[in-house]
RNA sequence: GCGGAUGUGGCGGAAUUGGUAGACGCGCCAGCUUGAGGGGCUGGUGACUUAGGUCGUGGGGGUUCAAGUCCCCCCAUCCGCACCA
């Protein structure tokens, strides 16, 4: 063994080993407890950043842990390939969004070898290559034939200039982030999936989630939204363009609905459209409505802008004549386009009404005792529920009682119903993008849209292609769509798929990745599924987990798996971020300094006094934390630290950093104290082959004192306390505090004696092995070291060892320490006996010097005793 | 705007079931080692203090023998909002 430790030779051999090993493949057996750990796979942007590192981190560690524990452990890793920044990449170098894709991809698979990550490489898969996405070009043809799929209008951002469709993040303060012209919404037929089919089991079966965080959940279950409401139509006075036009509104809230004084349609609803024709004012407010934003976000940002219509709608039940306005704030691609208003019990109709100068009536009174109790509705809607007032026959009821009598009445009347409604909308899939999947389908010369048979399939995109403009090469080329159907000539869908598409599968298709006669093997889906553990960022929280549950439902519908979930357990890692400084430059702006080109002053406090940059000495200014981006110049490169310190260090200092969940705060200086206890533990282990000579007895052949018993107790109490936070807790920064906390003891103790030797080499053993997840390749060098050097071991490596078991016997304690209060203050601390009595705690404890001094003159109230912790007497 | 989280020393964080607030690490201070130190080791380090203690977990109120933890109100910051992945 090396006195001094190097890391990259270390870790260089270690991987190596590995491979040639082939150490993480995954092979089937039923003998064995199966574990599935997954961490999102990247999408090949160029390099690895710190969250990436980060997330597989955590999966490696998890995963190497369940090996310990015995388990059959897959770990897969592969590439979420196809999107949007590859096809910018393309433009700017003008090249091949493939091209540059796969050069990524093998950049980055070396960065994840250096890291040291436990996969199974024969697994590995890109879903930018055919052999992936055949399978979904025929699994979607399958939900087409089930009826799951249909195509309807819809709206996009379209750049008027550019002649494209735009993404939400392509468009910045309304305008296209190319072109610069204002976008405009446009509707375009598109293809949708219904996953509002399945809205009700994704909701129920939310609760099957037991390991699951809750946050998370909650967040899926309000994004689904399901609510029992009431559907009913307002037919419009008179006729319109020579017959009677009509629409549809739903509401939660029937029990309002004699308040309802105006209504408000979309701008883009077919009526508002008829009624522009001859309203001038009307028509514009349409026109500007065409450059909103179409985010849900801006949406509500947004100031609210209406106009009337002209229109008068008929009242339902009291047959009252109610103003129709068209107005921005009501979405067309949402329910019916339409929404019925109650000033007096919805804010932002409320707000609408005082603006427009609006009817507010108030139908609602807040106390049931006194229904004529007077609220004050000159300042804001009152939206609780309560008891109606104002609305003729239905006063005096509830909301339970209004919701019945009014939904009947309408029911009665022919004019409504009650229904469930989901917040949840289909699944839109269609992009009109080069760098994805075709979407496997042909545009007739009727019109008809038929699925591609599956015999054509797959439907290949084309990768040899130059990216000259902004339009997809397969829109540009017209001889890509030219196909048959049926010896008609035909067009092909020159669209592709939404890239959620290819993400909502891949764990699946690691069971058998290379199959290329079905889309998964049942038998080896069913052996690994569900994934045990998946990891990734709670940025994913709604929209990939959803489709991601979605889809696994359809694969099991079609008896490809027979689960129910894909993702057992979940963890949400939080995010990288590092510090951010900038100076002004001399036109405003800010200039980003890269915090490893800052040093930091401090005073004696060790609080930070000023920051200067090391390349010219000049002061700039600290702006706090931030996530890691290009944007404030502050992304640390894994590789330059992995260079420096080595893959160990940076795992080490991720894990222990920060808990999972939350954001990790980069630090220079954190990253230094990990590698220096790395190093403590290559030294204590170095001393200690250095020190011992002959071959040593197992503790439990000795007869230990009791400095030693303590050690060993200390030990034991760290393997139980690290063995919980890593498997049930994941709280792997208390579990490295605590192999810390154990190793300064270990590094007090002496190695004298042979019992002395033999206790530190049971806690060597034990501290190597904890660390053998976060610190795999120095773990794995140091067990082969001690093995030589023992006689111990010697056939095996690290990463087939037993995670070590718990000794009961060294857990037990002669004495207990009881924290005396008086009052709930702290007034001593005593040692008793393990087993000693309630009466003599109380009895030591009342006696206490310190105790007597704040209970002398005061009656001792009541005294309460929790066994072997702590005594609080209640004086006064 | 809606939905979800977070807030504890100079800093990252610990306190798992209502029971010693500040484990562990960073930083800082002192000492030892040393020709020297951005190395190694040892010790100290919440604030105030009349040195007895008192105060202290974003702010305000409450429940309890006991509250960082439970309840109510408020503030600040972060994440998501359906075409970034």
């Amino acid at each position: 063994m090396e006195a001094i430790y190097n890391p990259q030779a270390i870790e260089e051999t270690v991987q190596t080993f590995w491979t040639e090993n082939d150490t993480f493949k995954a092979v089937e057996d039923d003998n064995k407890e199966k574990f599935y750990c997954l961490a999102m796979f990247p999408y090949p942007s160029g390099r690895l950043h710190m969250g990436h590192v980060r997330n597989y981190s955590l999966g490696d560690v998890i995963a190497r842990y369940q090996r310990m524990q015995g388990k059959n452990v897959m770990q897969p890793m592969g590439w979420d390939a196809f999107g949007l920044p590859a096809e910018n990449a393309a433009i700017k170098n003008k090249s091949a969004p493939g091209k540059w894709t796969y050069q990524n991809i093998d950049y980055m698979r070396n960065q994840l070898k250096s890291l040291g990550f436990g996969y199974d490489w024969n697994r590995e898969l890109a879903t930018c290559k055919p052999d992936y996405y055949r399978w979904e070009q025929w699994f979607f043809t399958q939900l087409f034939e089930k009826g799951l799929v249909y195509k309807k209008n819809a709206t996009v951002n379209w750049d008027p200039v550019d002649q494209t469709v735009l993404a939400n993040e392509q468009v910045i303060d309304g305008r296209g982030w190319r072109s610069g012209a204002l976008i405009e919404k446009k509707e375009i037929p598109q293809w949708f999936i219904k996953i509002t089919d399945y809205a009700q089991e994704l909701l129920d079966d939310l609760d099957q989630l037991t390991d699951w965080p809750e946050q998370v959940k909650t967040m899926q279950r309000n994004w689904i939204g399901r609510s029992q409401g009431v559907d009913m139509t307002f037919e419009v006075d008179g006729l319109i363009e020579g017959k009677t036009q009509s629409f549809d509104i739903y509401t939660t809230r029937p029990d309002t609905l004699m308040g309802v004084t105006y209504v408000a349609l979309a701008a883009e609803h077919p009526l508002a459209a008829i009624a522009a024709k001859d309203n001038t004012e009307l028509a514009n407010f349409i026109e500007e409505c065409k450059g909103n934003q179409t985010t849900e976000a801006d949406m509500a940002a947004m100031e609210k802008k209406g106009v009337d219509t002209g229109l008068k709608a008929i009242h339902p039940l009291t047959g009252e004549l109610v103003p129709v306005w068209a107005a921005n704030f009501v979405l067309m691609d949402y329910g019916s386009g339409a929404v019925m208003s109650v000033p007096g019990h919805d804010q932002r109709d409320y707000e609408f009404a005082s603006k427009y100068g609006l009817k507010i009536t108030q139908v609602i009174s807040s106390s049931s005792e006194n229904a004529e109790q007077v609220d004050d509705i000159s300042k804001a809607a009152i939206t609780e529920k309560g008891t109606l007032i104002n609305s003729g026959e239905f006063d005096g009821l509830n909301f339970e009682q209004a919701f019945d009598a009014i939904s009947q009445r309408l029911i009665d009347e022919n004019k409504g119903k009650v229904t469930t409604n989901f917040r949840l909308r289909d699944w839109g899939v269609s992009r009109q993008r080069y760098w994805g999947t075709p979407i496997p389908m042909i545009n007739l010369a009727n019109g008809e849209s038929v699925p591609v048979p599956a015999k054509d399939l797959p439907v290949v995109l084309p990768e040899d292609v130059v990216m000259d403009g902004v339009t997809s090469p397969i829109k540009d080329n017209p001889e890509w769509a030219k196909t048959t159907y049926n010896g008609e000539a035909a067009l092909r869908e020159t669209d592709t798929f939404d890239t959620f598409m290819e993400s909502s599968w891949y764990y699946a298709r690691y069971c058998s990745p290379n199959d290329d006669t079905q889309m998964l093997d049942p038998a080896k889906a069913n052996y690994w599924l569900p994934v045990d553990q998946y990891i990734g960022g709670i940025e994913h929280a709604i929209l990939h987990l959803l489709y991601s549950r979605f889809f696994h439902k359809l694969l099991r519908d079609v008896g490809l798996v027979s689960c129910n979930e894909p993702y057992k357990k979940l963890l949400c890692q939080g995010m990288v971020l590092a510090d951010t400084y900038y100076r002004e430059a001399e036109n405003g702006a800010q200039e980003w300094i890269a915090p490893s080109d800052v040093n930091v002053d401090r005073d004696e406090k060790g609080q930070v006094t000023k920051a200067v940059s090391k390349i010219d000495g000049n002061a700039v200014i600290s702006a706090g934390m931030s996530k890691m981006s290009k944007s404030k110049n502050n992304g640390i490169d894994p590789q330059e630290v992995i260079k420096k310190y080595g893959a160990d260090t940076v795992r080490l200092f991720i894990m222990f950093t920060s808990p999972p969940e939350q954001t990790l705060e980069w630090s220079d200086s954190g990253v230094e104290g990990a590698h220096r206890f790395v190093k403590r533990v290559y030294k204590i282990v170095f001393d200690f082959t250095e020190t011992i000579n002959d071959e040593l007895p197992p503790v439990h052949e000795l007869k230990l004192n009791s400095a030693q018993k303590t050690l060993r107790r200390e030990l034991h109490k760290t393997i139980a306390k690290v063995t919980d936070d890593i498997g049930r807790r994941n709280t792997f920064n208390t579990a490295i505090a605590a192999i810390m906390e154990l190793m300064n003891h270990l590094s007090k103790a002496p190695m004298a004696s042979v019992e002395d030797q033999a206790v530190m080499l049971e806690s060597l053993h034990a501290v190597i092995l904890m660390l053998t997840p976060i610190t795999p390749h120095m773990c794995h060098y140091l067990w082969q070291a001690l093995a030589q050097k023992t006689n111990r071991n010697q056939n095996e490596s690290v990463e087939n060892a037993q995670w070590p078991t718990v000794d009961e016997n060294a857990l037990v304690e002669d004495e207990k320490l009881i924290i005396v209060q008086v009052n709930g203050k702290l007034r001593a601390k005593i040692t008793v006996a393990a087993d000693a009595s309630k009466e003599t705690v109380e009895t030591l404890g009342l006696n206490d010097e310190n105790v007597v001094k704040f209970t002398e003159g005061n009656t001792i109230r009541k005294v309460i005793y929790i066994p072997g912790k702590l005594l609080n007497i209640v004086a006064n």
